[in-house]
DNA sequence: TCGGGATATATGTATAGACATAGAGAAGCA
DNA sequence: TGCTTCTCTATGTCTATACATATATCCCGA
């Protein structure tokens, strides 16, 4: 193969492999050699191989199925992977002064709408809490947030007016499964004051529910700053981004 | 271990570890026996409890390192992989009726900041095109798109008038690499227009760059209907997605 | 005390061999 | 022709073994 040494040699014949598809060598929907083939044409034990295909097969650009064979596939639906940090280290990776508020903290029955969609019984109580994160003083995003005291045992005495709900959550409640979704929103009458913007004014939102095998944790709506783009390959900050 | 028979052995060993994790036994940061003594702990071998670790480091929850061994990741940066299908899939798969109208097609010269975001020689003919997206009739997303002929051999006599630019890609030009991004802007009139909606709504809009070693392919911004969320586990239509 | 080099160790990766299993396709039967 | 059953094949997975490689740690000498 024309391919140089990328890594290990399973990502190389993956890599030989993805190029015959682009190049359109191997068309959609056509079956490719089976693995003792490609075992034998690149010299590797069927194992390694298999591993390398099976890379392809998570990507979506192959279809496998047992006896059936390897196919490339006709409508490969491709996967964007969003990396997830704190927002500290978000700040402070931009070279920014981090710092917090915590607007409101309480405890309080959950409403409806999201005891539905989390899988909570309604009225439940739950730690009901609102902050702005501040980069170099001027503010960031926005949290409203719900935290299930029955799955984070060990919350009861924090108070996150000291300590940041965010952090807190990532070091003492690791979750099993995670949900995220994006919106967007035109800024309501106290987005606009917390985010120091103007009513109205389009807002990206994220939404974020973790849970573990005791339930939900926590369940989060984040409202960033005006212009703030989330991508796969990191975040941006107004006007660095420029979009078509 | 007292895991149920999810699926592969390195899968139910990921599993238990992560189970451990989760609920403190081996908490953030500490090291955790090595593969060989895992191997007898799990009765499998090595190369087993080599790939259940690896999936849990994909994951972010692990750190591995060699001779030092694998600790519970502190801070475990957790990635979110969001799937991206055709819109034609996406409006089918609801159940609702699918068709596009393309409102502009003909060939430019790229702006400047679009060059410069997709790494292409200012001034370059590329390919400009937008088109309106209908579920049921009514506007489902809107795509402003710039496609690299250079990129995608063919293009030339096609005419997207005709055909689902989104489609044609996918089906004949597989890229190597992608970048997504999501942002959220106020409409602007053409926006409202052709959405139908009122100019100032905010607008989910998600920004995709493909390429392969031709160069980049088609770059577009996408500005979905007004209430759209794109989600982890899929799309969600106006009223549907109940977020706090 | 402080480097610098040797050593041991945990992970990274490849291998051949084996058996399991889904499922396409053939064979048999109504 | 339509249905069931059988067979065989390509992938799925695990195993033992081997060697590579990064690097923490120890030891030693200046």
């Amino acid at each position: 193969m024309a391919t140089g040494p990328t890594q290990s040699k399973a990502q190389n014949i993956a890599k030989e492999v993805r190029r015959r598809i682009v190049e359109g060598e191997w068309r959609q929907g056509v079956r490719i050699p089976d693995e003792a083939d490609l075992a034998v044409e690149f010299d590797a034990a069927r194992s390694t191989v298999n591993k390398a295909l099976q890379l392809l097969a998570d990507d979506g650009l192959l279809d496998r199925r047992r006896r059936a064979g390897t196919r490339v596939a006709v409508d490969p639906v491709r996967k964007a992977t969003f990396t997830i940090s704190i927002v500290r280290e978000q700040v402070e990776h931009a070279g920014l002064a981090y710092s917090h508020r915590v607007v409101a903290q309480r405890e309080s029955p959950v409403p409806d709408d999201i005891a539905t969609r989390i899988g909570l019984a309604k009225g439940e109580v739950m730690v009901h809490m609102r902050a702005v994160h501040y980069a170099d003083g001027r503010p960031f995003q926005l949290e409203d947030r719900w935290i299930n005291p029955r799955a984070a045992p060990g919350l009861a005495g924090v108070d996150f007016r000291q300590l940041n709900a965010n952090e807190w959550l990532v070091r003492n409640a690791p979750y099993l499964h995670a949900e995220l979704a994006f919106s967007a929103e035109n800024a309501d009458s106290r987005d606009a004051r917390l985010l120091e913007t103007r009513p109205g004014q389009a807002l990206l939102i994220l939404y974020r529910t973790t849970w573990n095998d005791l339930g939900p944790i926590t369940t989060v709506r984040v409202a960033f700053q005006p212009g703030h783009i989330v991508g796969t390959e990191g975040n941006f900050w107004p006007g660095q981004y420029t979009g078509g």
